[in-house]
DNA sequence: CAGTGAGCGAGCTTCCGCTTGACTT
């Protein structure tokens, strides 16, 4: 039996811990927090407000047995050792396993990990201290205001704008964001200058022919400026005045942090947040690479050694340089290495195709991170005109020593910038041929949307959110239908080019796409009138700041100069009120103007069940009626006559009959339907809707009716279709099917042996914690 | 991922952060 009892965070972890420490210890993971707040009775929000603030903390349903565990080894143990992560969230838990493991003060030591080493791991179990009360009470003040701000927040959206909606700290800020965006974007109106740009040709230095591109330094604002250019430019000569030689460096990014590796893998693989983290927990799990929710750019010291070790043998001795990094993010609080191999000579590693890429990146960015500087020779040459003051300027790089280039290059968010050439070697005074110089219609840019990856980026800069929490917020906001991932579709515009060619000048109009932008989050209507309605009422919340001056009091209560409720008074005292305030009714539409036929107002609003249009309202004598919005379609933009249109449809509409029963074309929330009695059928997007044929509602039916055949129907045993393919259902429950076989030739004998050899889930129909969409 | 309508009703929804399984027929 072990004398020691070590509790971590995460039980991969346990396992290299316990490799490390030897048999006399014993490793078990607490898996994260196990107590959270939890409502009591009426009060759902769990906090005495006339006690301080006392959270009521319940153990986590699904953590009963684990706990159970726990405390049976514990009270096995000679000593426990806490060793949760080096941070107030970690401090936390070893104090929430104080309390519900009932630990003895006398026999239970606290210690952090500072790397996952044999000498860090001995180190720390002979510097063990006690819990530290004053960030435990930090990490309670964080908790509670969330709830606060969660729990108080959220219910006013339900009266004014519709019920199952959420509000929180961190949520309601990345919605701004992207909400504020989106305005940035449409509001955008591109101007456009001339740019110019020449050909030249000429001779090098050893004689040779040569060609070269320059742009002029300066754009136009006017068509008429770059004409008069260009036609100083036809009885110009042009020489070169000056050429300027610039060795210059470039240094390494720093090793991935979780919100890093979100960036890249979505920049260079293309792979959105919540991809990167399973992928990245999956290698870690197989003992891959370091832990991936971190915010520390941070790398041991044996990893360092690790990283000159494969450079030297990869690249050579001149390609290594050992850097140590520090972390310039807001609120980073450190408590693990930064992202890396953990066997940084396996140059792959993974089980599947995107695993290895996202290893490879991982590895050579950790490689990098140690690796000499790039050293680059910048050239420039700027070329004098003889009639004007602007001057043609041609920039070349040329890598003289590729450094850490060598292994890897960080990506932009707009990778528009090209790798500059060599430029040939052309003395000064030389003069040039004019080819043919180019003045192009050159639009400014709209403001990039976010994707997942830069909205991490911008909130990781606000410090809001954490790492473990970044891909989760992503998911939230989308499933609450706030903002949705979409492809922006360019549009096409003319833009002029004047060319001077053989002292002609010509004009022509070239056509470009832009705006494009793939994969962006874009704000729902949904979202953008509760973000309006949050900024408008409750400011201070929607701050950008307000999470950074938050953590300021945290750190106060950590470091003893405060206590944790008076922290969370002072923000109770001024954020209850403006809940109070707050009026009744709904959040008004938008008044798009009087309805002709009934003379009634017609108004653009969030529904029930999404945007719609409403004319009248509810008290005039008759009900309002109603229209959804169409897709594409927007409640802030849509015009009078586009929705009293959506009012012009054929639906409800009979398109015959059908044994004996008239079929009724209809659309309701999920899209067009045939009605027949009381059964519905949705119509497939391959038919027309408005003016479906007889025959085509009856292949609509009969097609439904043949795929919701049982496959096999054995009696009280039966094969069935399904959303997830066939199944089988017995006794009012389901049946997976094996992979390996095929449905459609099972026999009930094959069944009753799937049926039996099926595990009996005990059935835990205790709701679980994480409800999907709104209903 | 069940279900085909919008006012009222009863009672429900909701936060952030730390971690993995169970289970998605």
């Amino acid at each position: 039996m072990s004398k020691n009892l070590v509790i971590v965070e995460s039980p991969t972890k346990a396992k290299t811990i316990e490799k490390i420490l030897g048999k006399d210890y014993h490793v078990l993971s607490s898996q994260g927090h196990v107590r959270d707040i939890e409502g009591e009775g009426k009060n759902s929000i769990g906090i005495d407000f006339n006690n301080h603030y006392a959270p009521h903390y319940a153990i986590d349903p699904h953590k009963t047995r684990l706990i159970e565990t726990l405390r049976t080894e514990a009270k096995k143990a000679d000593r426990v050792w806490l060793a949760s992560d080096e941070d107030r969230e970690g401090e936390a838990i070893a104090w929430h396993l104080q309390q519900v493991l009932e630990l003895d003060a006398d026999t239970t030591k606290r210690i952090v990990f500072h790397e996952i080493t044999p000498n860090a791991i001995k180190q720390a179990i002979v510097n063990p201290r006690d819990i530290d009360y004053n960030l435990v009470h930090a990490q309670q003040a964080r908790r509670v205001i969330d709830r606060i701000v969660g729990f108080e927040l959220s219910p006013v959206l339900w009266k004014k704008i519709i019920p199952g909606l959420s509000a929180g700290r961190v949520q309601s800020v990345a919605v701004r964001l992207i909400a504020e965006k989106e305005k940035e974007a449409t509001a955008f109106t591109p101007t456009a200058q001339y740019r110019v740009v020449a050909d030249f040709s000429s001779t090098d230095v050893n004689g040779k022919a040569v060609t070269l591109q320059a742009e002029l330094n300066h754009r136009f604002a006017t068509k008429q400026e770059a004409e008069a250019f260009l036609e100083a430019c036809s009885s110009a000569t042009f020489e070169v005045r000056q050429v300027t030689c610039k060795p210059t460096h470039r240094s390494p990014a720093p090793p991935f942090t979780t919100s890093l590796l979100q960036q890249e893998a979505s920049r260079k693989l293309h792979f959105p947040v919540s991809k990167t983290m399973r992928l990245a927990q999956n290698l870690y799990e197989a003992g891959l690479i370091t832990y991936m929710r971190t915010d520390s750019v941070s790398l041991s010291a044996l990893a360092i050694a690790a990283a000159q070790k494969a450079i030297v043998e990869e690249f050579s001795e001149q390609y290594h340089k050992a850097r140590q990094y520090k972390t310039t993010s807001k609120g980073a609080q450190e408590a693990h290495e930064a992202i890396r191999p953990a066997y940084i000579e396996n140059q792959t590693a993974g089980s599947n195709d995107d695993e290895r890429k996202l290893y490879t990146l991982i590895r050579r960015r950790t490689l990098a991170s140690q690796m000499a500087d790039a050293q680059i020779e910048k050239t420039v040459i700027e070329i004098g005109i003889s009639n004007s003051n602007f001057l043609f300027v041609a920039t070349g790089e040329v890598v003289v020593f590729d450094g850490f280039m060598r292994a890897y290059v960080q990506s932009t968010d707009d990778d528009e910038e090209q790798a500059e050439a060599r430029l040939p070697q052309i003395a000064e005074h030389t003069l040039l041929t004019d080819e043919q110089i180019v003045a192009t219609q050159t639009y400014s840019k709209s403001p990039a949307r976010f994707t997942e990856a830069s909205l991490v980026k911008k909130m990781e800069e606000l410090g809001i959110g954490r790492p473990s929490t970044y891909s989760s917020i992503i998911d939230t906001i989308l499933s609450r239908d706030y903002v949705r991932r979409a492809n922006i579709t360019g549009q096409k515009r003319d833009v002029e080019v004047l060319t001077l060619k053989d002292q002609k000048i010509t004009r022509k109009n070239k056509q470009e796409t832009y705006g494009a932008e793939g994969q962006k989050l874009v704000p729902t209507d949904l979202g953008i009138a509760t973000n309006s309605f949050l900024v408008e009422e409750f400011p201070d919340i929607l701050n950008y700041d307000f999470t950074a001056q938050s953590e300021k009091s945290f750190d106060d209560i950590a470091e003893g100069k405060l206590l944790w409720y008076d922290v969370v008074d002072k923000f109770y005292k001024t954020f209850h009120p403006s809940i109070l305030s707050i009026e009744k009714g709904k959040v008004e539409g938008r008044e798009l103007g009087i309805d002709p036929a009934s003379g009634k107002p017609v108004i653009a609003k969030i529904g029930k069940r999404g945007p719609c249009i409403q004319i009248g309202t509810a008290t005039d004598e008759q009900k309002p009626r109603f229209a959804s919005l169409e897709k594409g379609q927007s409640i802030y933009t849509i015009t009078l006559e586009e929705a009293l249109k959506l009012f012009d449809t054929p639906y409800p509409y009979t398109v015959g009959e059908y044994e004996g029963e008239e079929l009724i074309v209809s659309t309701g929330m999920y899209g067009p339907y045939i009605k027949q009695g009381k059964t519905f059928y949705s119509i497939p997007k391959d038919y027309n809707p408005a003016a479906l044929r007889l025959s085509e509602a009856i292949m609509i039916i009969e097609n439904k009716r043949q795929a919701q055949m049982p496959i096999k129907d054995f009696g009280e045993i039966k094969v069935l279709n399904g959303r997830y393919g066939p199944y089988i259902k017995y006794n009012n429950a389901n049946y997976k099917i094996p992979k390996s076989t095929e449905a459609a030739t099972l026999t009930e004998e094959q069944c009753r042996q799937i049926i039996e050899s099926t595990p009996t889930t005990t059935t835990k129909s205790t709701r679980s914690r994480k409800t999907g969409k709104k209903s």
